[in-house]
RNA sequence: GGCGCGAUAGCUCAGCCGGUUAGAGCGCAGCACUCAUAAUGCUGAGGUCGAGGGUUCGAGUCCCUCUUGCGCUACCA
């Protein structure tokens, strides 16, 4: 076996350990690793393959306080799951790691410390709300107010959960404490920035040559479009300083003096999981760790969903640099996003199918989705799993392919020569051209896993059982038995060695079904090489009854999914909805001055997507209100609309246009923004609504 | 609005640095076969490669404009 020799180090991103993992995260950044690594060590090379648990961060101190728990309950609770998780589905990492460990804190703060001697870091004051009740700054998530942009009243400091816009803390109307429930006020905080505008131009020269300290550093070619577009957007649209520290008690504690109460910038923490993971499994194997993270012959590749370029190939690039002592990744092949069922997964609408579910609804099924999710593995644009598919393709190419061209291979041998590998005859043309084009297919999937395209590399292994099942139509051993059995021999010997070479080919995609067909043939011993030698399996062996590789998915199994995503929807939203508003005095109520106005002019705002720039009757006088319903109303067809309007809004300047009072538009579960009007059309303009 | 990535058969997608009649899988139709989980194999129908310009002897493949999907970003009282 010849290998590089080269010492490769594959990360996936940290989960964060704040709910548990759906198809989207194992589609995005865990199978394709998985495989990608596991195709390493069949071919001899030294891999190591490193993730953890993401446990720090605002969400999950604010989750704790919601459910009356404490933060650690919660990461050690879902560390726990996910960690199982992957381990029942088959992502078979060398360590699975996590980030509230005490030797993650300190290989975290042993690195913020090597920056801050060289000044990588630019200390700065800035106002932060402080909760005076509690004596402790705010993180965003601790600061609820009233949306500006949609006027919800439970938005968060920094996005709002209705309306999906991302906010600071000061945008806030009537800026409240989570923590005490009192207006917080505005105190002045340091944090460690990290000017990262110093950075932009070896950056650029990184991400578009591939070039670093004047060096060739990796070719950019082998990096995805989307992953070099989006960073060079980013670089070219200017990069600023940004805070690698955070007010909070949850999290890496900040290394330095003056620094009570402030942990490390949660995004600045994780990817240090990276090196503390490493550590840790070297640690427990008598390794050195810096062999996979230093010198020429250590290639680090990060695999992560699209969602965390910017971190990956920005971010932690920089602090890596700067630190001096570790690579930067070679390639961070990230995928885009996986849709589910013609909508976007998301975990708060649970809207998501979810891997331990999967488990315990689907038991032995692990390939299954594996072959699903690489089928549709969304590496260069979004991609939608739905379960009509997922039947389709377990029945129509696992079962229908591959698995019954292993039965078809096996149960011939049973019956036409008692379970033993037949010896094979004198090879005619026929077989011979099925022996070159299996050596030749066999080829291809490992030159495709090297360049990350998984889907094509799946694709090929296919080739292999559809290559088997012509052969059988073709040489119809059934029909020659009666009349030659000795050819039958050399027929079904050459099935078998193809069947062999599926339990190899099929090992890095689908590890539960190589291993079940490994055993059936009782073939010991996995290497990549043999995928060249086509007879593997020696004649006389005796080979086991089969049993099925894969079973077919029913209609019914694949309705009760869709049912279940969909109650799981309805109930989330029902719970929203449900969820109550605090209480408002009625004073508070008057305190509101709404009316029915009549909308007399409406134009759109020149550069605004959304904006409509109205006039309208208030009974009284004529106003201009800019409103966000641009995309729902045309402005011709909204004049002489009536509407509900609130009137003593305080004035403020949108798009350079001063907009007095508000539109109150009802808003459909789709998002929809709907007028209500009066039923009676004796209701005019200026009338009082109470 | 700015930026990025897409738009190729009914569906899911390949098409590298431009070069003869545009490919695969699924689905569909027909035929063959019966060893096999009614599975398999063969054949076929089906595409003005989002629209329009341009460069070129020649363009899904390069350039421009537009339409459209997704993401980031700004505005959304």
């Amino acid at each position: 076996m010849s290998t590089t020799g080269k010492k490769h180090l594959i990360t996936s991103a940290l989960p964060y350990a704040n709910g548990p993992l759906h198809i989207g995260h194992i589609a995005g950044a865990y199978l394709p690793a998985d495989i990608y690594v596991r195709y390493l060590k069949l071919t001899g090379e030294d891999a190591v393959f490193i993730c953890g648990s993401d446990e720090h961060g605002a969400a999950i101190t604010m989750r704790a306080l919601k459910e009356g728990t404490t933060p650690q309950e919660i990461v050690d609770k879902y560390h726990a799951q996910i960690s199982k998780t992957f381990e029942e589905f088959g992502i078979d990492f060398d360590f699975y790691h996590r980030t509230s460990g005490e030797d993650h804190h300190k290989t975290a703060q042993e690195f913020f410390q090597v920056l801050n001697e060289k000044n990588t870091f630019e200390k700065r004051e800035k106002e932060q709300f402080f909760d005076v009740a509690h004596q402790q700054f705010l993180a965003d998530r601790y600061i609820k107010g009233t949306c500006p942009k949609c006027g919800h009243s439970e938005a968060y400091g920094d996005q709002c959960e209705k309306c999906g816009s991302s906010l600071n803390p000061s945008e806030l109307i009537d800026p409240v404490s989570v923590l005490s429930g009192k207006t917080p006020e505005l105190r002045k905080t340091t944090h460690w920035f990290l000017p990262m505008q110093k950075h932009e131009k070896w950056l650029r020269d990184w991400v578009k040559e591939g070039t670093l300290n004047g060096k060739t550093h990796h070719n950019p070619a082998t990096w995805r479009n989307q992953v070099i577009g989006q960073c060079l957007s980013w670089i070219d649209g200017g990069l600023g300083p940004r805070a690698m520290t955070r007010d909070l008690n949850w999290g890496v504690p900040v290394p330095v003096k003056d620094a009570e109460g402030k942990v490390l910038y949660v995004w600045m923490d994780a990817p240090i999981g990276y090196i503390s993971a490493t550590k840790a499994w070297a640690q427990s194997g008598g390794k050195n760790y810096m062999d996979y993270w230093s010198g020429e012959n250590a290639e680090l590749t990060h695999f992560i969903a699209k969602d965390n370029i910017v971190f990956h190939c920005i971010i932690f690039p920089i602090l890596l640099k700067e630190h001096g002592s570790f690579n930067l990744p070679v390639n961070v092949p990230a995928n885009e996003f996986l849709n589910l069922e013609g909508d976007k997964i998301s975990t708060s609408r649970e809207w998501a199918v979810w891997l331990h579910e999967y488990l315990k609804d689907f038991p032995g099924k692990q390939d299954e989705l594996r072959y699903v999710l690489t089928s549709i593995s969304p590496e260069s644009r979004d991609s939608e799993f739905t379960w009509k598919d997922y039947q389709a393709r377990v029945n129509n190419e696992l079962v229908a392919i591959l698995g019954n061209f292993v039965n078809r291979a096996l149960v011939l041998t049973h019956k036409y020569f008692e379970g033993k590998v037949p010896e094979p005859g004198k090879q005619e043309p026929i077989d011979l051209e099925l022996q070159e084009e299996i050596l030749r297919i066999n080829q291809k999937p490992g030159k495709l896993i090297l360049q990350h395209r998984y889907r094509e590399a799946l694709k090929e292994v296919m080739k292999i059982a559809r290559a088997g099942n012509k052969y059988l139509a073709d040489t119809e051993p059934w029909k020659v038995f009666k009349t030659n059995p000795e050819r039958v021999k050399t027929l079904l010997n050459n099935a078998i060695q193809v069947a062999g070479q599926l339990s190899l080919l099929s090992e890095p995609f689908l590890p539960h079904t190589a291993k079940k067909l490994r055993a059936f043939l009782n073939l010991t011993g996995v290497n990549w090489d043999l995928t060249q030698n086509f007879e593997l399996i020696v004649s006389g062996q005796p080979i086991e009854k089969p049993a099925l590789l894969f079973e077919k998915i029913t209609d019914e199994q694949v309705e009760n999914q869709v049912k279940q995503l969909n109650a799981k929807k309805q109930q989330k939203q029902k719970e929203q909805e449900m969820k109550a508003m605090p209480d408002v005095n009625f004073e508070d109520f008057t305190k509101m001055d709404l009316r029915v106005v009549e909308i007399i002019d409406a134009e759109a705002v020149p550069k605004a997507k959304k904006l409509l720039k109205l006039t309208v009757d208030t009974g009284a006088e004529k106003r201009t209100v800019v409103s966000g319903i641009a995309k729902h109303y045309k402005p011709e067809s909204v004049i002489g609309q009536k509407a509900v309007y609130l009137a003593n809004l305080k004035p403020k300047s949108i798009f350079g246009i001063e907009s007095h009072g508000m539109l109150l538009m009802a808003e459909g579960s789709e998002g929809e923004l709907s007028f209500m009007s009066p039923e009676k059309p004796s209701v005019a303009a200026g009338d009082k609504i109470a």
